[in-house]
DNA sequence: TAGTGTGAATGGATTCACAGCC
DNA sequence: GGCTGTGAATCCATTCACACTA
């Protein structure tokens, strides 16, 4: 695999999706697949898959294609998911509730091994979506880290309480986090996030629609028809 | 406000942050914010916050700043979400449910007011974590878009589903998918789309992890450790 | 023939730098 | 003096086009 010589961010995040189209392919009992093909699936040109897996190493054959299952092998190595991961969830409201059931993330080598909330009724109580999991008490926070070995967590906590859990993860150990909280969280440089804000994606949804002209001729008429 | 010369898509996203910034501004009492504040708090430059404003209009003041108050109202109307918009949910499961009680759409003027379900167990009950809402089937879908005015909708469904719901809510009206199933969805080009993928923002956590070299390190004594 | 890997060309987005205004 | 709005310059990402390989 080639070093690090700067590698665009796009091209990381279409790394995901190669390896997610790849696994359906597998899963058809695929042996090969071309940057063509690939690119017809996902909606890129050819030349940006062949471009972006380069930034790696030379995977694929001339005049065959890229082999499946080495090319799954080797994106996986790249993204760092050749092994498991153990995580954290901090939250276990709803949103964490839901999340600390999701079989998405066993399937990709994620392994959820400790849940933490701040309130003492639900300290001690499996977590209804995923009876496995015994939420524990905000404190037991930074020797879980260290004793489990945990690099990642996800922060599914109110806003006014996300900044501050952050700071603590940080300061725990954890070195990746997950945060759905709808703030910028501010984390040494050497220490990754990556948020989802639910509302600030139906916004840029509400954009699209709004811009797109059907859909400013279709209300101007339902207003029409409202005011008769 | 301008009409649309080609508008860059991460200003439009970008253009969310400023919203939620200005938002914690005028809870704070501040009338006034220059881009060099804006750029402090959300880490941009000031310089790209003037370039992404000034695509919609002119809305600073040489000299003073913005106003706070009339700027947020000025983007909320270039993203649209100086209205109502009512949405659906299609997929009751844990995701769905949480998704049902996010308090966040709401703070925004995203209104839920259908949720579907295939299974039939779940049609007729009120969901656990917002009792407001009633599950419906999913063959209500259709009728309930057109009645309802709905035009947006949040797909929380199994993988394998994704891509009927999808067609099903597009033929039935709806004009934004705000995707979470793990799948490309393959709509007619006046649909937007909005995806989340919860396991690949793993992942990228992952890549960004095992880059850091510090990582790398604590990972080669630990392994050093074990191996004694 | 089919398809990769990659330098060169193009196209976009970000930053710079400054005129103009409060 | 402080700050916006914006052309020009720079930087980065994508696409093109083709030499090369199986």
């Amino acid at each position: 695999m080639k070093s690090d010589g700067n590698i665009p961010a796009p091209a990381v995040r279409r790394l995901s999706l190669y390896l997610r189209q790849l696994e359906v392919l597998w899963g058809d009992d695929r042996q090969k697949v071309s940057s063509r093909e690939l690119g017809n699936a996902l909606r890129l040109t050819d030349s940006q898959i062949r471009k972006d897996l380069a930034y790696f190493g030379q995977f694929g054959q001339a005049g065959v294609g890229y082999d499946i299952a080495e090319l799954t092998t080797n994106i996986r190595k790249i993204l760092g998911t050749d092994r498991t991961w153990n995580v954290l969830l901090v939250g276990a409201g709803n949103l964490g509730s839901a999340l600390s059931a999701y079989r998405g993330f066993a399937k990709k080598g994620f392994r959820l091994v400790a849940v933490f909330d701040s309130d003492r009724k639900k300290v001690g109580k499996p977590l209804a979506s995923n009876p496995d999991l015994i939420v524990q008490h905000i404190d037991e926070l930074e020797s879980q880290v260290k004793q489990r070995e945990i690099h990642l967590a996800i922060n599914a906590v109110p806003a006014d309480a996300a900044q501050q859990i952050a700071h603590r993860l940080v300061k725990a150990g954890v070195k990746g986090l997950f945060n759905f909280a709808p703030v910028n969280l501010d984390v040494d440089s050497d220490v990754a996030v990556s948020s989802v804000d639910l509302a600030v994606q139906l916004e840029q949804l509400s954009f699209q629609v709004s811009m797109t002209q059907s859909f400013v001729e279709s209300e101007k008429t339902r207003r029409r028809r409202k005011k008769q």
